[in-house]
DNA sequence: CTCAATTAAATTGTGTACAATATAATGGAA
DNA sequence: TTCCATTATATTGTACACAATTTAATTGAG
């Protein structure tokens, strides 16, 4: 064991994070490039079809990204048609975001998308399951 | 059991993967800043200090980086004097890249950071070692 | 009621990522 | 030897991601 083997790639935790996180991404493209819709878009669509009309800000916690992240991405997702964007009458601070019928059409065509792109995985479900849990900890553990 | 509870953020694998790689990213942030690198720049550092004068092109295979994000990244790295590119004299299409001095100071600096940073996660030597495995099962299976 | 502090979005600037294309060097087949 | 396919890097264009700042609306202490 050598003093700098702490700075050895293969040493980091962090690194197959990173890098499993992009290319799991990458597997995505190709398959949601058929609905139209980047990979954070997809996110967005997912919390939004479980429920429209939330804020910019609550989008963002649950997707752990702010409005620098989000502002343009809803303005390229109603370009498309697949949102709206609308100024809260009773708080004018907050924009809260509605599907469209094209919008919420589109979660039928979405339904393959999570087999499609899980398969590529090649996890047993044991390790599926462990996998996300042990992610799900250290998320919590770093936004604490 | 829903229709479309597939689609739910929370069934996803590939989700917490993408959040938590961006968070733990943000925690090396100003750990970094003090060595004035990001965290892509100090993955290259890690590469390189195991062994510099390698071709953009290999530390490119090791990173899951192509020259469309590496050619920037190195052209900063030497700008701010850690790194030199060098067109290879057998082959001119090939760029190797060497540490300077200062590039390889900052491996000393540097010593503390995966500590630093690691605590952050609370996560058990044994969570740890079963996440790294887990992901690295992923990467591969990924890039099969 | 009033104004300073807070809050929600939007904007600005920097730095990745990557697909697609361009450029230039190399190597191999005929 | 010639030239076509391949290879390595660079460039271009698009899309995040986020820190820092700005703008505008709201709230709450006095």
């Amino acid at each position: 064991m050598e003093k700098y083997d702490v700075l050895k790639l293969d040493n980091q935790l962090c690194f197959p994070l990173y890098a499993a996180g992009k290319e799991i991404v990458k597997k995505y493209v190709p398959v949601l490039d058929k609905l139209g819709l980047t990979y954070t878009q997809y996110l967005a669509m997912m919390v939004l079809w479980d429920g429209d009309g939330i804020s910019v800000k609550e989008l963002g916690s649950k997707l752990f990204l702010d409005s620098g992240t989000l502002t343009p991405l809803l303005k390229s997702m109603e370009k498309k048609g697949f949102v709206i964007r609308r100024r809260n009458e009773a708080d004018e601070r907050v924009v809260s975001i509605f599907l469209t019928d094209e919008g919420r059409n589109l979660r039928e065509k979405a339904l393959h998308v999570p087999e499609t792109v899980g398969k590529c995985a090649k996890l047993t479900p044991d390790e599926a399951k462990q996998l996300y849990a042990l992610l799900y900890k250290l998320l919590n553990n770093l936004s604490e």
